[in-house]
DNA sequence: TTACGTATGTTTGTCGTACAAACCGGCAGT
DNA sequence: ACTGCCGGTTTGTACGACAAACATACGTAA
């Protein structure tokens, strides 16, 4: 058996088949709104928009309706709407996994972890800062990523990034507020910190007060808790 | 505008596409071990087996593979395997989010929804009884579906559903341990009350020293808090 | 004019076929 | 023993076809 010489990783294999691409191009055509809720989703129409042709789209289109983005009702494939019950149920879900996420880490993350928290915090806050809404959604996926790493869950940011995908209409709409903005930096860095001092019941506390606040904000509701001082109870 | 004379809901339209019913087999090939995890899954061999054309086929299994119960693998598909760490974090994700789902129904359930849940328990505690695997799943699933409808949270059934198909064949190892059941029956029994005297933090905390032990019976592993007694602590 | 039934067009679901590119394994030649 | 070539296998993509479901518009009869 040779040894491995030099350190060369497997060459980076961008295969991208054509399927691929077409599931994001539609993904984020969903995400952005280009494509309403509701609207139908006519595969001839969208084969000579994304000029391919029916087999791969239609590889696309059942990707799609895996991951709930468009739903199969009686009239055809249309983007799927969400109620605002189903959105408040999905914040509380991202409340209930991000702070067993943020638990997880807490406990186990090691120190090339803890620096690479650093580094995403800072990206974020500074993404915040630029107000840049697709910056703070990759940030913050950057984030998502770094921490199911240090609590070595994947689990976790498969169903975090797939919920997301869900919502980001509604967080168009929380994060371009300013306001919510400087409050969002406030939490994280509160966060981070309680990651660091490995205090994994204040690091909870502070993520469902952070998601609380995010789907007030999105949802135009009242915080349930009105976490205005995140003090311990 | 006619009124509804009577009161005829719409006919049952069992249209099932080909392709949903390839889905299934798959998945439920998988499920079972039918398809060992790690199998390859070459699609002229599917195609002969099941006799479909590749088209359908192929958009089966892009279902699947949304799913995340087959992995596009340098080498083809091949069957997911979860390693124990996934298995764990999936254990940690149910319990969190099984958490969520009886805090929910123990403050939103109607008297229809506790009426259905005395149904689905007795259900499930015969099932168990009478050890057939198949309808202690069956059982779980309907339980879940009751909760899930108690609560007004589908989302939560969603990512159950999806979580238990791919650790079910674990389940089979747990499941079938006769002393675990007599105790999941009894767990499930003081849920049922908790539930109907509206004691969420008692019912989350049940639901939490389930899926602890259920993940203890399934992984080999002890407990992490060795839930003997459900006391309030 | 309204109601009904029919002709027509559109959309989806499924199939077969085809072909290029990637991949794999073996065989021959050095 | 290593190399390089060759043929078979598998995947990714495309195209064309057709039946069935569905929607729409039209024309006819009451």
């Amino acid at each position: 058996m040779n040894k491995p010489l030099h350190g060369l990783g497997p060459v980076r294999q961008e295969a991208a088949p054509l399927r691929r691409k077409i599931t994001s191009a539609l993904r984020r055509a969903i995400e952005t709104g280009a494509l309403a809720p509701g609207s139908r989703l006519v595969e001839k129409d969208l084969c000579a928009e994304l000029d391919v042709s029916r087999t791969s789209l239609r590889e696309s289109l059942r990707e799609l309706e895996a991951e709930g983005l468009v739903t199969n009702g009686s009239k055809g494939l249309v983007v799927t709407a969400i109620s605002p019950q189903e959105a408040r149920n999905i914040y509380a879900v991202r409340g209930v996994l991000e702070g067993l996420l943020v638990e997880q880490f807490a406990r186990q993350a090691d120190g090339d972890a803890m620096a690479r928290l650093d580094v995403a915090v800072a990206d974020l806050a500074s993404a915040y800062e630029e107000a840049v809404i697709e910056r703070i959604i990759a940030a913050k996926a950057e984030l998502y990523e770094v921490l199911c790493a240090g609590a070595d869950n994947f689990i976790v940011l498969e169903l975090l990034s797939r919920l997301n995908t869900r919502i980001n209409r509604l967080r168009f709409a929380s994060l371009s507020q300013p306001l919510r903005a400087k409050a969002s930096i406030a939490e994280i860095h509160a966060l981070a910190d309680a990651l660091k001092r490995r205090d994994a019941a204040e690091a909870r506390r502070i993520a469902l007060g952070h998601i609380d606040a995010a789907a007030a904000a999105a949802l135009g509701a009242v915080p349930k808790n009105t976490a205005s001082e995140e003090g311990t109870p």
